[in-house]
Order: structure tokens, then sequence, then C-alpha cells
RNA sequence: CGAGGUGUGGCGCAGUUGGCAGCGCGCUUGCUUUGGGAGCAAGAAGCCGCAGGUUCAAGUCCUGUCACCUCGACCA
């Protein structure tokens, strides 16, 4: 350790300082690094080839859920944002406007894209006209521009990737119901895919999309015990419609305005796998996004055979379809154990002459360090239960730290205690009134993250004013 | 946008009363090495964030400015 300390830039720790811990994560495992503009990053490759596994892993889903994708512009003309009025208002005060085509001004300053409904809307209405035309099921992958004031690397930036769906339906219902199957999907995606455990529900009226008539979220829980809202699904009822004049022509020749629903993904869920995942040595990738699932070291690679060796395990794993490493570049083999357990590569093989001379390899897992020799005839089978349990575990490791980080508590001094001095999320009633909702985050920071599906239990009452309580509530502090 | 902090080779830093710009890591080349960040040798690499000012002389003092980081407020 402390010679590693001495030849190494080794990463803060999360107990020393989080935060520097996740931007030296971000920096080291070269996921990206800060560009020229302020609060946009530059997606480097190993950064960039987690962002590309994620994007296909969602984009199954979505085509197998008969999504189309589609790809919009990148300008908004202002006339075209200002349609929506609620829209607008919430987006405006952080769009970047194109105002000048080389010398000349624009008659209509555009803005870049913070989210693209008005777009998508604008189509529509073209598009739509009867009840065969529905329902349009659209998503595209652009990135989108934001002018946040304070930037971190993949959890806010000017600038940031992600996937946009809009669809158009003819009923309300129709739209609803497509609003949680993106949630449901959503969250299967996150557990399964990323072993990210996630809370889903609704936002609160305060919290919601601007121009939503329902918001849903997934919130996950970062090691630190803050909130990141992984993901959102809006329900947009007609109100898009009727200010796009978005209408079809039912069976009953009735004129009727389409139902709609937008919901999103963005790069921010790679934060997410540092902030769930990582530990003190770094990254820890599961098996679905990793760019490499396993890396092969060859050991004492100068001498005869051990080369070969490696180059026919990594072939034959290759064969199976796992993203292979080998790693023969001239560096010490412990100096490429701390590298590739810093970039999160779930599985290492290492192979060397006694390795060889007894016919096996030794397979370490990245979460739990858990050494072991496994026979080179075995390992085509082995491979595939060792990636399948280590996801298993990272999950449960996280799901079991977000459980038994969720207090419930009945009563305003506990409820404020609590967040101040544990880390996590707090369920609690609430009366469903603005004002106890302000209060919260003006004395505790804390926000509602999500409301619980259904009724509220029996006799439960608001944390804040003591009222019967509508709803409950996760509250939690977030990125 | 408020409060604090930092800007010196790629990275991390030192630089005293103003007086030749340094150290560690990394990088390049060669030889020896290889089961937890190798050793020796020889090299390359710096408009000291930027702009003014004071001075014979500024990394150092003064003024302004920009960028970045952390913590808040705002948001995915």
């Amino acid at each position: 350790m402390s010679k590693k300390e001495k030849m190494v830039q080794s990463i803060t720790s999360r107990e020393e300082d989080f935060s520097r811990w996740y931007t030296d994560i971000c920096l080291q495992a070269e996921l990206c690094s800060y560009s020229s503009v302020r609060g946009c990053i530059i997606l480097r490759p190993y950064g960039y080839a987690i962002w590309e596994l994620i994007t296909a892993e969602l984009d199954r889903r979505f085509k197998a859920t008969g999504h189309q994708n589609v790809m919009m512009p990148l300008f908004i003309p202002e006339s075209l944002l200002q349609k929506e009025k609620d829209h607008v208002e919430g987006f405006a005060p952080e769009v970047a406007w194109v105002t000048h085509g080389g010398e000349e001004r624009l008659a209509e300053r555009l803005c870049v894209r913070p989210t693209s409904e008005t777009l998508f809307c604008d189509h529509y209405a073209e598009i739509i006209e009867s009840w065969r035309d529905l329902p349009k099921l659209y998503n595209q992958w652009v990135s989108v521009v934001r002018w946040e004031k304070t930037t971190r690397p993949f959890l806010r930036t000017r600038e940031f990737f992600w996937q946009e769906g809009h669809t158009a339906h003819a009923t309300a219902e129709e739209a609803v119901q497509e609003t949680l199957d993106m949630l449901a999907l959503y969250a299967e995606f996150f557990e399964n895919a990323l072993a990210i455990p996630v809370l889903r529900g609704m936002k609160s009226d305060s919290e919601k999309f601007a121009g939503a008539v329902n918001t849903y979220t997934v919130e996950a829980m970062m090691h630190d015990g803050k909130a990141l809202q992984a993901g959102t699904t809006h329900y947009l009822g007609d109100g898009f419609a009727k200010a796009f004049e978005i209408q079809y022509t039912d069976k009953d020749n009735e004129l009727r305005y389409v139902h709609q629903t937008s919901w999103g993904i963005s790069s921010r869920s790679i934060g997410g796998l540092i902030m769930v995942h990582g530990d003190d040595d770094g990254l820890v990738l599961p098996p679905a996004v990793a760019p490499y699932q396993l890396v092969v070291i060859p050991v004492a690679q100068h001498k005869e055979g051990v080369l070969e060796a490696a180059r026919d395990l990594a072939g034959r794993l290759e064969a199976d379809g796992f993203r292979v490493l080998l790693d023969d570049s001239d560096r010490m083999p412990g100096w490429k154990f701390s590298e590739h357990e810093m970039k999160g590569v779930p599985l290492r093989l290492e192979i060397g002459p006694r390795d060889i001379k007894e016919g096996r390899c030794v397979a370490v897992t990245r979460d739990n360090r858990d050494k072991r020799e496994i026979p080179l005839d075995r390992i085509q089978e082995e491979v595939p239960v060792l990636l399948s349990d280590l996801r298993d575990r990272m999950f449960a490791r996280a799901k079991e730290r977000l459980e038994s980080r969720i207090y419930e508590r009945d009563n305003w001094d506990s409820f404020v205690e609590t967040l101040a001095e544990l880390p996590g999320f707090i369920l609690a009633g609430w009366c469903g009134s603005e004002d106890c909702e302000t209060k919260v985050k003006e004395e505790t920071t804390a926000s509602s993250r999500c409301l619980v599906q259904g009724e509220p239990p029996e006799g439960m009452t608001c944390v804040v004013c003591g009222k019967p309580a509508q709803h409950q509530v996760y509250w939690g502090k977030a990125y």
C-alpha cells in the first residue's frame, strides 16, 4: 500500500472526500476529460464504450417494445419553444440561443434543444391525421444543451447525451400505460443491466417535468446516501396536443387530440454506475456494460509459450462472445492488475508459466477480489457463471445498502435529525401541500424524490404539519 | 448566483528577504526484469492562467481579469 501510494497517484478514498473520489475515477479511469468549454466533457474511448453499451442495452429494449428511432433538428425556433406555456417557463432560464448565421442576425433566434417535445409535437401535428396513424412510438439518441451554472462530469454537464422517447396515443389510458410501461422498462434496465436497484414512483407537482401532467421516476441511491434521478417518464396529457394542434379523426369520425408521453435516460447514468458500484480502488462495472468483461494478463510473458497460451485463452473466450482484452503490453503484471481494477474490468484471468504447467489459469473477480484457479478446459463454462454471479452480488450489495438506508420517520424533529445525521432516504407521510414540501427543502436541503404508488397506510400523518397524509413519500438529498 | 479555495513541464507539488525555474511520478530510448504498480543509464518536455503596473530585475509585490475545484441555491 505504501509502495503503491509512492508509485502512483492513487484515487482519493470515498471516506476522505467523496466528490474528489468521484472526479478522480472519471479522470483516472479515462472515462472523460474536461474540455475547453466549461461544463462540457470529452467522452474518451473507455467512457464512450460504456455509453455505447448502455445505448445498445436500452435501444434493444425500445425496439422490442415497438419503438422507432428518428432524428430531430438540433435547433428549435423561439416561437415553437413558446407554444406550451409551462414548458417554456421551465426551460427558458437554461437554454442556449443561436442569434447569428455567419455575420447576419437571424430574423428569429433559435435555441439549442434542451429537450425536444416541441419539435416532436410540431412534426406530429403534420403527420398524424387518423386513428390509423396512432400510436406513434418515436425515440431519438442525441445530445441536448442546458446552460447549467455548476457542473460535474456526467452528473451535470451543459451538453449531455441521452435518449428521449416521444409518443402520441389515441387515448389517455393508452398514454398513461405507455408512461408506466417505460418506467418499468427503465427499472428493469437499471436493475439487470447496471445492477443498480431503484425506487420507482411519481414526482410531486413541484418536481415534475415542465409541461407534464405526471412525471414518474426511478431513483437510485449513491454510495454517500444521496439520490440520483436516474430516469423519468412523463405523461403529458393533451396539453401539448392542444398547443400544437395535434388532432386525429377517430373511428366515429370525431376530431380528437392525441395524448402524449416523453421519457429519457441520460449519460448521467454513468455517474450512477460510478457512485453505486465504485470503491476506493476505482470503478466496478457490471458485465453488461463493461467495455471489457474480462482481461487476460500473461505473467512472465517473455517466457516460452506464455503469450501463446494467453492468446489462445483470450481467443476462445472472444469466440464465445465475451468482450476480452489481452493485455500484452510491457508493463509489470502488478501494474496491469491495478490498472484494470481501476477501470472496473469485472474479471481478470492471469496466466503464467506455473499455470500453464498445471493446465489452469487464475481468475479474480473485481468486486470481491476472490481468487480461484480454473482448469483451462473448463474456463469457457466457468466465465459466464463468474460474470453472472458477479452481477448478482453487485446488485444484492447495492440493494441491501439502499434498503438499510431507508428510515421511516413520523415526526418533524426526528425527520430533520435523521436527514442531518444519516446518509440515505426517509420514508414519511406528506399532506400534499406545497408549503410543507418547501419547508423540507429550505430547512433540510432534501427534496421529495418520489411518491409511493397507492394510498398511504391507515393513520399516517404528514411529517411536516401532522395533518392526515395524502401520500407516502421518499425524501432525500439529491445530485 | 452566494461562500471558500487553487492556478508553476502531461499529473502531483516546492519555490525563502524580488536575483540562472526545481523535485517526484509519468513520457522517450537502451539493457536487465515480469505471480500486486520493476532496476540502472541516457534523454525530451515550462509563453510560471491572462492583461496591465511597480522595479535595474517579478513565479514572487500591486491592480484587474479569466479558468478550474469544493460547499450552498437551481436543475437530469
